[in-house]
DNA sequence: GCTATTATTTATCATAGGATAATTTTGCTG
DNA sequence: CAGCAAAATTATCCTATGATAAATAATAGC
């Protein structure tokens, strides 16, 4: 996916002010494994995803929660840290080989203050974030385990193939036992 | 709550960008139990809460599912109608006779279009909104509904005071007897 | 390709929370 | 302030999912 599809999806911006944010993004590339973001770190770029797949997940003693997966096009940040510049509760973790674009918060934030196209355009960004997250707080309290899982098939056919059942089963708040009986059942 | 509190506590804006602000914005008051957005309309306007406590509900068959509280200082809109112009989830209630701040998402649409600072201003709204959301969701995955409850109760005591038991439990995600169960074992 | 490691499935048993219904408490409204 | 309706509690029974453990399958490193 390119940086320009990546920009112009998010919201619409003049040539000049696109130019303007491309020139402070840059492509970086690392394997499968590699932990991009780490939660207790405040992290000082944000990254978009031009090929590969990754999750985010809230480190816990024992059990790590996994709670976003994240493909070709979507935006990887802490939000913590690009909001109130304080320690996350995320770390993000690549599950494949990933090629990413990546853009300094500090530059952006210096973007914002002098291009209102951008700042809109980082509005956009936020609110687009904040609509898949209600849809997803709403379903999970709407659907059952199964349901869940049903949907999230429905919407990411791909996540199967490309995504340990372990993390999946920990998104959908299941253990992988438990998401092992309830394919089991279809 | 002061209109220029609640502007101020999202993101601070000079003087000229707030007055322009506040030119777009009424206030308005109605009873409690007033349905003040409806979920399946696209909602021309969002609220700031002057004084009040009210809920946002997905409307299902036989069971209405609350999923967020609103006090005094807090905004409330249909993510979905402020964002994409299209019908949203929720409705939204009043708990008790309330005093609100009424601002039209045209309006405050041209704004930002005018005045990077508003912009700005609604990047943070929205920013903020999203750091809220989803440090709710960590918490829904890693708490039990007995943690759930304590957490809620120990950030917002008050809610206990002012919001029926029943729009609670629907919160939590639990039926209103299991939430008796565990208010009783404590 | 072989072996060790990790992921997934299967089985068994335990438990938190759901469903239902009856009872008590609270809160409106005349 | 009486009487009704709605909310909350309590009790009983039930089910989905968790915990644990063992067996199998898949994956990765040599």
């Amino acid at each position: 996916m390119t940086i320009d599809e990546i920009i112009d999806q998010i919201y619409n911006i003049p040539e000049s002010s696109k130019t303007a944010l491309k020139e402070n993004i840059s492509e970086v590339a690392y394997p499968k494994n590699h932990i991009l973001l780490k939660a207790d770190k405040i992290e000082a770029n944000i990254y978009f995803i031009k090929k590969g797949i990754v999750r985010a997940f809230a480190p816990q003693k024992e059990k790590d929660i996994t709670f976003w997966f994240g493909e070709e096009g979507e935006t990887i940040l802490s939000m913590k840290s690009y909001v109130e510049r304080k320690k996350g509760y995320e770390n993000v973790e690549l599950l494949e080989d990933c090629e990413l674009y990546e853009l300094k918060v500090a530059h952006l934030n210096n973007l914002y203050n002098q291009d209102i196209h951008i700042a809109n355009w980082g509005r956009k960004l936020a609110e687009k974030e904040l609509l898949k997250i209600e849809s997803r707080v709403i379903s999970s309290e709407l659907l059952s385990a199964k349901e869940r899982y049903d949907a999230l098939m429905s919407n990411s056919p791909s996540l199967i193939q490309r995504v340990p059942l372990k993390y999946i089963a920990s998104y959908l708040g299941i253990t992988p036992v438990s998401l092992s009986r309830i394919r089991k059942e279809k």
